[in-house]
DNA sequence: CTTTATATACATACTTGAAGGTATCTTTAC
DNA sequence: GTAAAGATACCTTCAAGTATGTATATAAAG
């Protein structure tokens, strides 16, 4: 076919990313043929190559994705602290209710954790993950250790110990309701459980006893 | 070659068997071919073939080891118990400790965890790996649940949030762990953040203030 | 106790098919 | 006119499946 207008191209692109999304998760990564993605994008092979070098090439265009998605949520985090373990409950539970109403970053989230096997070429694309990760934990240390200057965090979680127990956890339920038959919600028994669990960690009750 | 004794074919078994652990891990499940796990073991393809249908068969017969060495340890935890949450977490360091002294066990979660795609022909994989981790959730439900008829819970862990919680807990840092570069160590670290977690959800006090 | 038949425990070879890479062709936007 | 934006076609690789070869363990028959 001919040559497309700038637009039309992006709009290519975006499509096969689309479609890429679609394919990669229920193929899975590896068994998911670059011919189908084109398909389904309504273009064939040829565009795929021309947007993108090979495979691991559209992945990573893919994770990007995700990354830009998982830095709005950080910012979030980042913008609406003010240093009590209330607030970092109310971005928490905002980022879940995110998860749940954002198909996109759901199906993006299956493919990096249950959709790909991070070997040989996908080096690369398990270096990005592990950074990501990292700055979350990261940033959720440097929440605690905010909350611990003021007095607020109790003493037997240093800010570090709390950051790893709230980021294992809350990989935990994510992994486990990715699945698909959870028995609970994200914005349900899981923030709830969070709540829960900040009340644990806190020099005195951030929630008022019962709430 | 020619019909080997019984007992030899049996080792033929385990050889392909290691063989498998070794090459899933290290090229991922997909990727990875019968030729290779049969030289790997010293033979070729044909007893592959022989002692199991097809790659899936042998992904399921190795899929099988992990779950007898889960069965030991959910095996050990109702049989140490005694409805304190004190035994639970003994329990729970004991399991810590077996992953970081069994290198099979950690080799074989990787594979199931980071491994693989679960999807299409490995659905029935999918699902034993659901059934096991639903038994180890029940399992700790019901401890849980003798430790409240005893009063020793507090009345905001109801004992499926608190066994939900612990299972994704320890998931999400298994998970952690299991990449490599883990900053902590299951039985040092992780182990100790457990029990501040069961403190938290003790009616009172279990390990006496600050041990 | 020997012989014989048969199933066992693989090895080897052949076939098939899918998928990725690359090269070339075709329009058309700029 | 030239390079962008793909379509089409070709080639190669590689792995799974299958079929068949083959020597021997083993059990039954004599």
């Amino acid at each position: 076919m001919a040559r497309r207008t700038k637009q039309e191209a992006d709009e290519t692109r975006e499509a096969l990313l689309d479609a890429a999304e679609q394919v990669f998760l229920d193929r899975g990564v590896a068994r998911a043929s670059l011919d189908e993605v084109a398909r389904v994008a309504g273009c064939t092979r040829g565009a795929v190559h021309w947007h993108f070098r090979d495979k691991l090439g559209l992945f990573l265009a893919l994770d990007e994705r995700l990354v830009l998605l998982q830095d709005e949520v950080k910012d979030r985090l980042c913008i609406e602290e003010d240093g009590s373990l209330q607030s970092m409950a109310c971005a928490i539970t905002a980022a879940m209710k995110d998860f749940e109403e954002n198909p996109r970053r759901r199906r993006l989230l299956t493919i990096m954790l249950q959709r790909c096997e991070y070997v040989a070429e996908m080096a690369p694309a398990l270096q990005r993950r592990r950074q990501a990760d990292t700055e979350i934990r990261e940033t959720l240390r440097r929440r605690f250790q905010e909350v611990a200057e003021r007095g607020d965090l109790s003493p037997a979680w240093p800010p570090e110990r709390a950051a790893l127990f709230l980021y294992a956890l809350i990989s935990g339920l994510l992994h486990e309701w990715l699945r698909g038959e959870a028995d609970f919600t994200l914005s349900g028994e899981v923030s709830d459980a969070i709540r829960s669990f900040l009340d644990c960690v806190a020099a005195r009750p951030v929630s008022g006893g019962e709430k």
